[in-house]
RNA sequence: GACCUCGUAGCUCAGUCGGUAGAGCAACGCACUUUUAAUGCGUGGGUCCUGGGUUCGAAUCCCAGCGAGGUCACCA
């Protein structure tokens, strides 16, 4: 800390003192009985009979006027102007009053009015004093707006940047939106392990961990996948989870090494089921945030009304990266042409790195790519009368893979012939490629055929709150931790 | 991981050609009972991200590092 901040929180101390000197306790405690600004704001003025007003909240400005000071006071639905007169608040009101400082939380008590200027006003009979704020605050015009400020002090964001706190509450009604969707149509919501022995259900790198008791390695969840189609197995025909899983992987505007999934599995439905379960969900989600379908997002406009757009993988490979899916020589060729080394990889491996680079970009959407490569999908079903196709849809929205869905797998004999086959082309600690026999020897015992679809709600919210980073959806994304002044 | 940009007071930012470190807000002192980013007068406040180099002299130029942002690559 340098000597001005220590100066600044030296002022702060010295108030906090005098607070205590005056037998008033700077961290205040209960305060019952108080309205919402906004309330306070919406009663009627009227001078004969004033109405009764008390609030807490934040001091965020402060206008001193020798013997009468105005605060403006803001909680979380708002702001008001408070006025403290000398005369009003008695002798202990107005010596506290001398020691507040932007940033402190108080109570006030008083009756609700205008003065002469016409401004809303609380005027203070009693002050309560809640806690006292030891360190300066932003300022009070420019604000905070240094990006890693923000992130590192993201309480100051959000009581300083409305749009921070909005989008956070925007976030919370989008995961609430979700789950009064999917709970009426049947779903139930369960929660399943985060830590675990054998990272599956996605192709990521995990974070590793370890277990003390057990002398066991594990590793945190990279998908909610496996888990929940146990309990397909166990015969939860509807069954949803919405939670955080891990990739130890890099960080960009659309990737924390933490995010938020939901996945859902429905017993006896396949991908086209959840086309029109993803339809529903996310119009549902865009509604309660938005009012309609139809979002702006930054200059342009996505619409959410269904039915969604639906192209095949081959025809969009084909229409923009010339390439025929099924042709092994068409693909090596297509690959060569733009700058991609087909040596030694597979020919799906190829279709997808292409689908990549090519089509990814242009897809503005929303639109729904559907009937994967089947050796990029070891969980899905093939398609009937063709297993070089998998049942599998992606949807894109603005480039960005926003969902995942498909025909789940339930033979175990493919299953397990599937996890078995190494991919050319995919890392060696991909975890795709990896057994779990546990898993297997459930599917053994009988899974319901299904669909499943995987949503993320980080993305989703990103774009239903017209955000272009995720690290403004994420209330503390990950960030390298600051070094201590031990270490300087 | 690559490239580009940024890092100066508590916050937001200037800082010219290399020549004593600046502003607004915040803080401190005084005045002020109806202000709206209150106002007026006065005062204090700096590891110019860190380390090295060039130079008589570096916030400024060079090198390395750290942190962040952006773009690209990869994962959703």
């Amino acid at each position: 800390m340098t000597e001005a901040g220590e100066s600044h929180e030296a002022a702060r101390l010295a108030k906090l003192q005098a607070i205590e000197a005056l037998g008033i306790d700077p961290w205040g405690g209960r305060f019952d009985g108080h309205m919402p600004v906004a309330s306070v704001r919406a009663l009627p003025v009227n001078p004969e009979s004033p109405a009764a007003a008390r609030i807490a909240g934040r001091v965020v400005l402060r206008r001193v006027m020798g013997n009468v000071h105005f605060l403006d006071v803001q909680d979380s639905s708002g702001r008001v102007q408070v006025m403290l007169g000398k005369k009003q608040v008695g002798e202990l009101g107005w010596k506290l009053a001398q020691e507040l400082d932007l940033g402190d939380l108080v109570g006030v008590d008083g009756t609700f009015g205008a003065t002469k200027t016409g401004e809303p006003t609380v005027f203070a009979r009693e002050v309560a004093m809640l806690a006292k704020s030891l360190l300066p605050h932003p300022d009070k015009h420019s604000g905070m707006t240094d990006m890693e400020f923000r992130l590192r002090h993201r309480y100051l964001d959000l009581t300083y940047n409305a749009e921070t706190m909005d989008r956070a509450r925007q976030r919370v009604m989008l995961v609430r939106a979700m789950r009064r969707h999917l709970d009426d149509q049947g779903f139930l919501e369960v929660e399943t392990p985060t830590l675990h022995a054998v990272a599956g259900g996605a192709a990521a790198r995990p974070f590793a961990t370890h277990h003390n008791a057990l002398d066991i390695p594990l590793v945190l969840r990279i998908a909610l996948e496996l888990p929940l189609k146990r309990l397909l197995v166990g015969g939860m025909e509807k069954v949803y989870e919405i939670g955080r899983v891990f990739r130890n992987e890099g960080i960009s505007p659309r990737h924390n090494p933490e995010f938020t999934m939901l996945e859902l599995y429905q017993a006896y439905s396949d991908y086209r089921g959840m086309m029109d379960l993803t339809e529903g969900l996310i119009h549902a989600c865009a509604t309660a945030l938005r009012g309609s379908g139809k979002v702006t997002f930054g200059e342009a406009e996505i619409d959410f009304t269904p039915p969604f757009e639906r192209a095949t993988y081959a025809e969009l490979l084909a229409r923009h990266a010339g390439a025929d899916m099924a042709d092994p020589t068409s693909l090596e060729r297509a690959a060569s042409v733009r700058g991609i080394d087909p040596a030694g990889k597979h020919p799906d491996v190829l279709a997808q790195l292409l689908f990549e680079q090519e089509v990814e970009h242009r897809l503005k959407g929303p639109v729904f790519v559907h009937d994967y490569p089947a050796s990029l999908c070891p969980l899905t079903r093939r398609k009937r009368g063709n297993p070089a196709v998998a049942e599998r849809f992606e949807l894109f929205v603005r480039g960005m893979e926003l969902a995942n869905a498909y025909s789940e797998l339930n033979d175990p004999i493919l299953q397990e012939a599937t996890f078995r086959q190494q991919l050319a082309g995919l890392a060696e600690d991909d975890s795709m490629a990896r057994m779990d026999d546990d898993f297997v020897r459930a599917l053994r015992h009988g899974m319901p055929p299904a669909g499943g679809l995987g949503i993320g709600v980080d993305r989703l919210a990103m774009l239903l709150t017209d955000t272009t980073t995720i690290r403004d959806v994420i209330l503390f994304p990950l960030l390298r931790p600051e070094r201590g002044p031990q270490e300087r």
